[in-house]
DNA sequence: AAGTAGATTATAACTATTCTAAAGTAATAA
DNA sequence: TTATTACTTTAGAATAGTTATAATCTACTT
């Protein structure tokens, strides 16, 4: 796949050593055009389908956090029973399923724009997220 | 406390009996006008600093899912960690202090209405919460 | 090719939460 | 009242997600 030759690329541009766990990680989560959102067990089920050769869930963990600190992965805070990530980096909104356990991504222009008619001193906006909970009619 | 004789017409009214670890627990939810957010190692920490003998941790979750269920408590997503109830049951937003691990309210009339211009067939929307989240400067 | 820093791995440890089942207590019936 | 019953509390075990450890391995540099 000549796909890979970026990833290797983009793991040494961010001081990551190009291994063959991180290339194929990168083709899971990059490797499409469209972005979707995973929990680690979600990740390793798919790594597990897709890979002959197993990948730890120590790496697993290891790779996720080393990719949502170079800013390739974002977490999403929708429950606290267990982190999820989300392959789209840029600003946007969530419904939450609640009965299916899944997000579905809410684009920027889908939402009025967030007015907060309020400032904490001292303290500046890092990020604001419309969570929109779902559930069956 | 006459305050705790309200407490107990609650507890009764819901279907919960009124045990004194309930009543406790009540008094420090319920027992001022402010509102709070909190985790179950917060309540923990209050319960052993303003009460002479233990409440077992077990009672506590089961007093604060107990709480949940009836809608006397409401359930913050904020991170993975841990789970955040709030004490004020009505609609509104947050802004989350990241350095401060604290969350502040937002009134919702402090916000500007969040109009999400999309439908999902077949659901319908439970709540719609905006996550603001804080660095400090 | 050798050396080194960084990466992978199995597994242990940790933390929040839930489960279990025994003992205790509040409500109710006799 | 007292007896009965259903509900509640509790300590501790179990579970699940995640992080730490430290030995082995591998990519990169020299
Ligand atoms: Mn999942
Ligand atoms: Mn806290
Ligand atoms: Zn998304
Ligand atoms: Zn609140």
């Amino acid at each position: 796949m000549s796909n890979n030759l970026n990833f290797v690329a983009k793991l040494r541009n961010s001081g990551l050593r190009p291994t063959k766990q991180r290339i194929k990680i990168c083709e899971i989560l990059f490797g499409s055009k469209e972005t979707f959102h995973f929990s680690i067990n979600d990740l390793s089920k798919i790594i597990a389908q897709k890979n002959s050769e197993k990948i730890s869930l120590a790496t697993i963990y290891n790779t996720v956090h080393a990719f949502l600190g170079k800013g390739y992965l974002k977490q999403i805070a929708v429950n606290s029973e267990q982190s999820y990530y989300d392959t789209n980096t840029t600003d946007h909104h969530h419904f939450y399923d609640i009965d299916k356990d899944k997000l579905i991504d809410i684009h920027d222009s889908e939402v009025e724009p967030v007015k907060i008619n309020r400032k904490i001193p001292g303290k500046r906006i890092k990020s604001i997220e419309v969570l929109v909970k779902l559930q069956n009619t």
